[in-house]
DNA sequence: AGCGATCGTTCTCTATTCGTTCTCCATTAG
DNA sequence: CTAATGGAGAACGAATAGAGAACGATCGCT
C-alpha cells in the first residue's frame, strides 16, 4: 500500500506538472525529464500508481494519465488568516494556503478561516480553529456561516431567517442573539468543516 | 526499558526527518546522515527502538524502511473506526485510511478514531468528530488521551497521573472523573489533531 | 485508402537496492 | 573479568528498478 521510492518521485513530478501544463505528459516525455530510457518500466510505476489510487488516467482520448482529484497535497485552500471585523472576505489577498482533506471540503469554492473568539464554543468550535468555509451566499437556517454585517464586521454564527429579520446566534451562554434586518447582513460563506491541532 | 544513547540520537533524527521529508529514509542513507559506515550496526539499534515501541515498521511492502512516519508519505492515516469498548486500538484491522493534513499530525505514528459520545464536549470535541492521535504509551498530564481501561474499554479523557492513581476527566458538566489505579490504565495515544465535517 | 510515426500496453530478462542476519572486534563501566 | 554498548563487514534473499522487444491502436500525412 504505501509507495515506493520512484512512484513516490514520479508522484511529485507528475504533482509539479499539473500546475505548469495543461497537457499531461506522455509517456516517453516523462521519461525523458525522468531519465529512463524505457517506456515500459515507467509504465509499470504509473500502473501501480493508478492501482493505488493517486492517479487516472484520461479516459477517452489515449493520452498521458492525469492526477486524480482531491487526492495527495494539491488540495490547499486560500488561508485568509483570522475572521476579523471589517473585511470583505473575498477582497483579502490569498497570500497563504493550508491543506485541507477533501472530506472537509464542499462542493463549491472553499477556503478558510481561524477562529477568533469563543462565540461558538458551545457548538465545539473553539479560538484557534480552522474552518473551512463553503463560499455561498445564501444559507438554509440552522446552519453556521461566515456573515458581514452593515459592512463593518465579519462573524462566525448560527444563522436564523425570517421575512424581516435574520439572527445571528453564537453558542455560547452569556452572549445574546443579534438581530439585523435582511438588508444589513450579507453571507460570505457556510461553514462545512474544522480542525483543530493540539500542541 | 530507557533508549541508550545511540538509540535517543537515531529517534530524534527520524523525528525531525519526518518533518521535513515525505519519504522515510533507507537505512543507508540513516548511515551517512549519522556518520555509520554499516547499515548492520544501524539496523540493530532500528530494531530496539521497534521492540520499545517508538518506532514502527510500516509494513507492507519494503521499499527503503519506512520507519516512523508521520506518515510519510500519504496524507492517508489508517482510520480504526469509531472508539469504542474493549478493543486494542492496535489490535484493528487497517483496512481503510482517511485523508489528514500535515499540520494536523504529530511526529510519530499517528491513526484516527472516529469519536463516540458527548463526554468531551464541552473540550469542543462532538460525537462523530475525527480525532488525530499519535501513538504513544505516556503522556503529560493535562494532554487528552486514548487510553485503555482494565483492558476493557476504551476511551478518550484528559489525562491526570499522580504517583498513586491516574484520573480520566471529562470535559462535561454531569459527568465524574474516574479514577484508577495506574495499572488499570494503558496509554494507547495522544489526541494531537481533530477534524469535523458539517453536512 | 494507404502508410509511417506515435503512443500505450504487456511481456521477459537482468541489475540494483535494501532489509535482514550473522560473526567478529572495540570501548567502557561496574 | 564480565556485561553492555556500539560498530564493521560479509552474505543472503526478496523487492524494486530498468532495458528492450513486441503488439495494437490511433493520428496525421500524402
Amino acid at each position: 500500500m504505501p509507495l515506493t521510492r520512484r512512484q513516490h518521485q514520479i508522484l511529485e513530478f507528475l504533482k509539479d506538472n499539473a500546475e505548469h501544463f495543461e497537457q499531461a505528459p506522455t509517456l516517453d516525455e516523462l521519461c525523458a525529464c525522468l531519465g529512463l530510457r524505457s517506456r515500459g518500466s515507467l509504465h509499470k510505476h504509473i500502473r501501480a500508481l493508478i492501482a493505488e489510487g493517486y492517479v487516472e488516467h484520461m479516459n477517452g482520448r489515449r493520452s498521458g494519465v492525469r492526477l486524480t482529484p482531491g487526492l495527495g497535497s494539491a488540495d490547499a485552500l486560500p488561508f485568509l488568516g483570522r475572521i476579523a471585523a471589517g473585511r470583505q472576505v473575498a477582497a483579502v489577498p490569498q497570500s497563504e494556503t493550508i491543506q485541507v482533506p477533501a472530506h472537509l471540503r464542499g462542493h463549491l469554492d472553499c477556503f478558510v478561516l481561524q477562529v477568533a473568539g469563543d462565540s461558538m464554543c458551545e457548538a465545539g468550535i473553539l479560538d484557534g480553529d480552522y474552518a473551512v468555509i463553503e463560499h455561498r451566499r445564501t444559507a438554509h437556517n440552522g446552519e453556521i456561516v461566515v456573515a458581514l454585517v452593515r459592512g463593518e464586521e465579519t462573524t462566525l454564527k448560527k444563522i436564523h431567517q425570517q421575512p424581516d429579520r435574520v439572527m445571528l446566534i453564537p453558542a455560547n451562554r452569556g452572549m445574546e442573539p443579534l438581530v439585523f434586518a435582511p438588508a444589513e447582513v450579507e453571507i460570505q460563506g457556510v461553514l462545512v468543516g474544522l480542525m483543530r491541532s493540539y500542541g
